[in-house]
DNA sequence: AGGCCTCGAGATCG
DNA sequence: CTCGAGGCCT
C-alpha cells in the first residue's frame, strides 16, 4: 500500500469515494493548513504551559521560531507573564533533538515558520475596547466564540475564560451557561452581539 | 491571595 | 462548549 503521508492528486482520485470535488477539498486544506497564524503552531507543539494565550505572547515577542528557539530563560522571563517555570520549559523544549527535528520536518512540508505580518489597527487608534475585559457565554448568532474572541481582541479588548470582578462585560448568547448566574450576582454587566456591535461603531470600525 | 492559563472530562449539537 | 482542578505569575 502507498504511504498516507505522500499521495498525489490521482492516487487519491482513485480511492472509493474521492472524486473530483472531494479530492480538490483535501489539496485544498492541506495547503491552507501550511499558512496558520504562528501562534497556533506553538499552542500545538505541546510545550508545557503553552496553550493559545501564552503562544500569542511569545509570537509577540518573537516573530520566527528560529528566534524564538534560540532565545535564553533569562529573555523569555522578561518578558511579562512569563515567569521561570514557563520560560524554563520553553528553552527545554527547543533544545531538544527530536523537536527540533520536528520543528525542521514541518518547515520542510511548507509550514510558514514566520510571522507573517504585525498587527495594522493598533497603529490607526481604534481601539474602542481598550482596557475591557469580556467573558463570552452561550452561542452568539452570526459569529463563533473564536470570531467574537478575536473581534474583541482586534479592538483592543480582553478576552477571558471566567467572570470575576474584573471583567467589564459578560457577552451573552444563546442558552448561557452557569457564567451569566455568576456576572447577575456579581454585578458584572450583560450584553449581546448586537450591543457589542454598537461598541464598536464608535470608531468607525468594522470587522 | 487573587487572577489567569492550560488542559482534561463530559455534555451538546450538526 | 462548558466546567473545574491544578498550577503559574504577579
Amino acid at each position: 500500500m502507498a504511504d498516507l503521508y505522500n499521495l498525489d492528486r490521482e492516487q487519491v482520485l482513485a480511492l472509493e469515494g474521492w472524486a473530483e470535488k472531494s479530492t480538490d477539498a483535501l489539496f485544498a486544506a492541506l495547503e491552507a493548513s501550511k499558512n496558520r497564524p504562528l501562534a497556533r503552531i506553538l499552542a500545538a507543539l505541546g510545550i508545557r504551559g503553552v496553550g493559545t494565550t501564552v503562544a500569542e505572547l511569545l509570537v509577540s515577542h518573537y516573530p520566527s521560531i528560529d528566534a524564538l528557539a534560540t532565545a535564553s530563560v533569562e529573555e523569555l522571563q522578561a518578558i511579562e507573564g512569563m515567569g521561570p517555570v514557563t520560560a524554563q520549559r520553553v528553552v527545554e523544549w527547543f533544545q531538544r533533538p527530536r523537536h527540533r527535528e520536528i520543528i525542521a520536518k514541518l518547515r520542510h512540508a511548507g509550514v510558514r515558520m514566520e510571522e507573517a505580518e504585525t498587527r495594522d489597527r493598533e497603529a490607526r487608534d481604534e481601539q474602542p475596547l481598550a482596557g475591557l475585559t469580556f467573558v463570552i457565554t452561550g452561542t452568539l448568532p452570526t459569529m463563533s466564540r473564536n470570531e467574537a474572541k478575536a473581534l474583541i481582541e482586534a479592538h483592543g479588548g480582553n478576552v477571558t475564560g471566567s467572570v470575576s470582578a474584573k471583567t467589564s462585560y459578560l457577552l451573552v448568547g444563546e442558552s448561557p451557561g452557569s457564567k451569566l448566574r455568576k456576572a447577575e450576582s456579581l454585578g458584572v454587566l450583560t450584553i449581546d452581539e448586537a450591543t457589542l456591535r454598537q461598541m464598536l461603531e464608535g470608531a468607525g470600525a468594522s470587522v
